[in-house]
RNA sequence: GGGCGACUAGCUCAGUUGGUUAGAGCGUUCCCCUCACACGGGAGAGGUCCAAGGUUCAAGUCCUUGGUCGCCCACCA
């Protein structure tokens, strides 16, 4: 992105002021700042507990929980979009009457976290084994007062309302004690598990890891083709393979059974080289005829395929590597190489050896660790393992019944395909910062001894298992080691939203806000997370209250929306290890909080990932401002309202916006009533889009009323009335601007909760009002509905446009207001006309409208035409400033060709037996008044432009 | 190897169940420092909706095939 050093104040001060006015303008800044206004109203939310869940309405549960983030640093971006978006459905329920919690807290985030530590004492020169288990806990401790520290700071300062009493961390003790509980009890059922199979492996972490940690990238690699001597011949095998160094650890060949080729050699046995150890020759189904020479190398031990075949076949396990990815003593005159070393080393002894048949260059795809990009190594190894089909089994039948609506729908497939193929999950890690594993081994018989129930202890404020088994009941031997392992990070934030609420305790917040109403997660994490969540909420929170519960009560969250990722303009995700990741606070400082919230927001169309524009952030920033100056205009007038006699409470008092649009005798009514019936639908509109996470959809409503209706029109169609002698009139048009600018502020207070809050609060307000944030979603009132006030406007508008259109032309001065004549066939329209001669004159710039009920004579004046009128200006009017009769013939005839295609087109599907049998009524109906319209439309303009000629 | 998504104005993107002249922001052209706002106001220009077929009275929208790009999943050495 550019670097953008925008200055807030335009040093352009040129506007010229009464040293009143001036008086006044000064109090409130002519730019919004936002910088002051956001770190105060932070701060108050803050130290309030504003956003306790208490303090919200006594209404309909509405519970969501903040997906914690890792306490790896601080957040970025797509915490921003994503804590936006729950914010502003948040702020939106709270101010719609629902008792509101969102409950926010972090994750310990288990190998990440203990990761970035450790890249920390690297600087020292130093590992996490230098500093032993306990100092090096210490310090990861450290780190998370400073990251969690960093993070809350960043998220109250982007004005997320969550309920801070109610703050949250994986690793607390309420917290732990939730999973050992869980671990305990899965345990029990048999469904958590321990032994000995292949994983995935990070010599980097020198940790077993989840196949979901392991990421996938396309490489360039050689596939090897090496010769294996057959034993007792002078024959050879050739296998091809990727990883030659792995053939230290070969226990057999394998063919196809029906490989021809092979047939005579299956039983015999191939002497590996460089190891000289005999090996036999095997057949399998596995094994792809076509694919090189149609046999391959088996090492059981390094290879998920491999050993799956190897346990088939009853094939020795030989480990030929150490956990940090060197080559151990199985490895022979190898050991002690690093394995790529040793991959280079045996390719050359196996060329010289004349064993290399040839090495083919090849684009292959190698597993990585997901955290430090090392090289993942397939490996056999003692781990601990959550049988998953089971829970899979109920997870899909919620989703598939309903019971979590998932948003967007594709979304949905993905989730149950991934439960359809689920693999059992290796929950157990080699790391040193996480939750204990709350077993014991028995020394003496090897008995695994679980805790005997989920207490926990604090020692130096950190939690451990309590109930440590005191000997072993199947020897009663008293040497109890525990278990060396930590949990899987995603094993505790699987509980998070019911071991957040108390669980497994039955907690008054775990009765009123379990299962949540909604979770708001990126789709990056919809299997490591979202997916974990559905099975372990499902399974364990059943029985949690003394009634029974079903499944629709047993889910954690009832709703499921998965938000789209903040990309870079190359498409890479947002990744500050990349050095990719935007600090969102930085970007708040330079344009503001609320600008970047509704720059967010409406670019969040659901399924489609953002790329950040600096274009966007500064038009919603200009949009800030344009609230904020619509704001300023009321405010540097209210001493007008004063000198109308009237007071602030006049506005303010209890009631009195409720019972808007005023009516100030008849005239002025028309403007009134229209931008009642506009707010109306637009809050209509927002709370659908809302309620479907149409987040652009709900910023285009807000943003296209605001500007556009209420700023463009509606402000500028009431200023006069504002400042009208008749006192009456004044005091309704106030009572009106303001009531619409209230309600309108309510409706933005969701996606730009500072400037919302600083205005609302400047605005009179009843003395019991406490924050915008708990007054009224504006709803939509029937009664405020008015089709025949939008038509009418509409009309008006039209005729103030094509005024301007004209004058812009004929290049009129604009600082010369000119006479129009003004004709309609309509006798209501003409009344409207003149019922609305004021601001007609005003905002079209003329200085007289002559209405008549006869047709103008056209010749010696420019003409706009629409079906329902003309306005006519005379040439006189423009003299010396450019009559172009050439221009307006130019554009009168593209306005004749579009109309003329369009006509044809309507005329050809109206006289079509099939459209006028088979389309419904009123698009037949609506296609013959439109082509009536628009006929009249080119019948002006034609006989216009022969005028013209 | 499967699956998903995108392709619409110069740029970045909207367009919910097919229906009447396809929209927005930015940029751009012309005019305007009008007493809320130049982060502004007014008036314009700008699109064969990736391609080809098909369904339908009617397709940017539904179906098929192809193209380009991106993402996810996957044990073919």
């Amino acid at each position: 992105m550019r670097a953008a050093n925008i200055v807030i104040n335009s040093p352009r001060q040129l506007n010229v002021c009464t040293p009143e006015r001036e008086r006044m303008a000064r109090e409130i800044p002519k730019a919004y700042e936002p910088q002051e206004i956001e770190e105060r109203w932070a701060n108050a939310w803050f130290q309030e507990q504003l956003f306790r869940a208490e303090n919200s309405a006594d209404g309909p549960r509405f519970s969501i929980t903040l997906p914690p983030p890792n306490i790896t640093g601080s957040i970025h971006i797509g915490h921003m979009l994503e804590h936006t978006q729950i914010d502003m459905l948040v702020r939106w329920r709270r101010m719609s009457g629902c008792r509101t919690l969102w409950l926010p807290g972090m994750d310990h985030a288990g190998i990440a976290t203990q990761y970035v530590v450790e890249r920390q004492l690297a600087k020292e020169h130093l590992r996490r084994q230098d500093l032993g288990r306990e100092e090096f806990e210490r310090r990861v401790w450290q780190w998370k007062a400073e990251s969690g520290g960093t993070i809350k700071q960043q998220m109250i300062r982007l004005g997320a309302s969550c309920d801070w009493t109610r703050e949250r961390f994986t690793l607390e003790p309420a917290l732990y004690r939730a999973v050992l509980h869980a671990f305990l009890r899965l345990y029990r059922e048999g469904l958590i598990y321990r032994g000995r199979y292949m994983v995935n492996w990070c010599p980097r972490c020198q940790t077993a890891i989840s196949d979901l940690e392991v990421v996938h990238a396309e490489r360039p690699g050689k596939l090897w083709h090496l010769r294996y001597p057959i034993a007792g011949s002078q024959e050879h095998i050739i296998v091809a393979t990727t990883r030659p160094e792995t053939m230290l650890g070969d226990t057999a060949v394998a063919v196809h059974p029906g490989d021809e080729r092979y047939t005579r050699l299956v039983g015999r046995k191939v002497l590996l080289p460089l190891m000289d150890r005999e090996i036999p020759i095997i057949a399998d189904d596995y094994v792809d005829r076509e694919f090189g020479s149609g046999a391959v190398k088996i090492t059981p031990a390094h290879d998920p395929n491999d050993f799956e075949m190897g346990r088939r076949h009853g094939l020795d396990e030989i480990d030929v590597m150490t956990p940090d990815g060197r080559m151990n003593t199985a490895a022979g005159k190898y050991a002690g190489l690093d394995r790529f070393e040793a991959r280079k080393r045996i390719i050359t002894d196996m060329e010289a050896m004349g064993l290399l048949e040839r090495a083919e260059d090849i684009s292959h795809a190698v597993g990585l660790c997901d955290r430090c990009k090392s090289e993942a190594e397939p490996r056999v190894s003692t781990q601990w393992f959550m049988r998953m089909k089971p829970l899979a089994e109920a997870a899909k039948q919620a989703v598939g019944e309903g019971l979590i609506e998932v948003v967007p729908d594709n979304q949905r497939t993905i989730l149950l395909n991934w439960l359809e193929n689920i693999r059992d999950w290796c929950i157990s890690r080699q790391l040193w910062w996480g939750h204990r594993i709350p077993i014991w081994h028995c020394e003496d018989c090897k008995e695994m001894v679980p805790a005997l129930d989920s207490r926990v202890e604090i020692v130096e404020g950190r939690a451990r298992a309590a109930s440590v088994p005191a000997k072993c009941p199947k020897c009663g031997g008293a040497k109890l080691v525990q278990d060396p392992d930590v949990l899987d990070t995603w094993f505790s934030s699987g509980l998070w939203p019911f071991s957040t609420l108390g669980w497994p305790d039955d907690t008054p917040d775990l009765r009123e806000f379990y299962p949540t109403s909604l979770l708001i997660s990126g789709y990056d994490i919809l299997f490591f997370w979202d997916a974990r969540m559905i099975m372990l909420g499902l399974h364990l929170t059943g029985g949690m209250t003394r009634e029974a519960r079903d499944a629709s009560q047993r889910v954690p969250f009832r709703r499921l929306y998965l938000h789209s990722l903040v990309r870079t303009a190359e498409g890479a995700k947002m990744s500050k290890t990349k050095g990719t990741g935007v600090d969102p606070l930085q970007l708040t400082q330079q344009y503001g909080t609320d600008a970047m919230r509704f720059m967010l927001a409406s670019m969040a169309a659901p399924g489609t990932d953002i790329v950040l524009s600096e274009d966007r952030i500064l038009g919603a920033r200009a949009f800030a401002n344009k609230i904020w100056n619509a704001a300023r205009f009321l405010f540097v007038n209210l001493e007008k309202i004063e000198a109308q006699g009237a007071t602030l409470d006049d506005l303010a008092a209890p009631g009195i916006r409720a019972r808007a649009p005023y009516a100030a005798g008849g005239e002025g009514a028309l403007e009134h009533r229209w931008i009642f019936s506009r707010l109306s639908s637009v809050a209509a509109q927002v709370a659908a889009a809302l309620e479907e996470f149409r987040f652009h959809e709900a910023c285009q409503a807000i943003y296209h009323f605001f500007w556009g209706d209420f700023c463009d029109w509606y402000i500028e169609w009431v200023k006069p009335q504002l400042a009208a002698q008749d006192r009456e009139q004044a005091v309704a048009a106030w009572r009106n601007i303001f009531a619409a600018f209230d309600l309108a502020l309510r409706m933005l207070h969701p996606v730009m909760p500072f400037l919302t809050e600083e205005l609302w609060r400047r605005l009179p307000q009843p003395a019991t009002a406490r924050s915008i944030a708990f007054d009224k979603f504006p709803e939509p009132r029937p009664h405020w509905a008015d089709r025949g006030a939008e038509r009418d406007m509409a009309t008006l508008q039209e005729l103030i446009v094509a005024a301007r259109n004209m004058r812009a032309e004929m290049k009129l001065d604009p600082k010369r207001k000119v006479p129009a004549d003004f004709y309609s066939p309509d006798t209501a329209v003409r009344e409207l006309a003149q019922r609305n001669l004021d601001p007609l004159l005003r905002l079209g710039n003329l200085s007289e409208l002559r209405i008549s009920s006869a047709k103008l004579d056209p010749a010696g004046g420019a003409v706009r035409s629409t079906a329902r009128f003309d306005l006519r200006i005379a040439y006189g009017e423009a003299q010396g400033e450019g009559v172009d009769k050439q221009a307006e013939l130019a554009r009168a005839r593209k306005d004749a060709e579009r109309l003329e295609k369009d006509i044809h087109s309507k005329q050809q599907r109206l006289a079509d037996d099939a459209f006028l049998s088979k389309a419904p009524a009123h698009v037949v109906e609506g296609l013959r008044n439109t082509l009536a319209e628009r006929q009249i439309e080119l019948q002006k303009l034609q006989t216009r432009m022969q005028q013209l000629l």
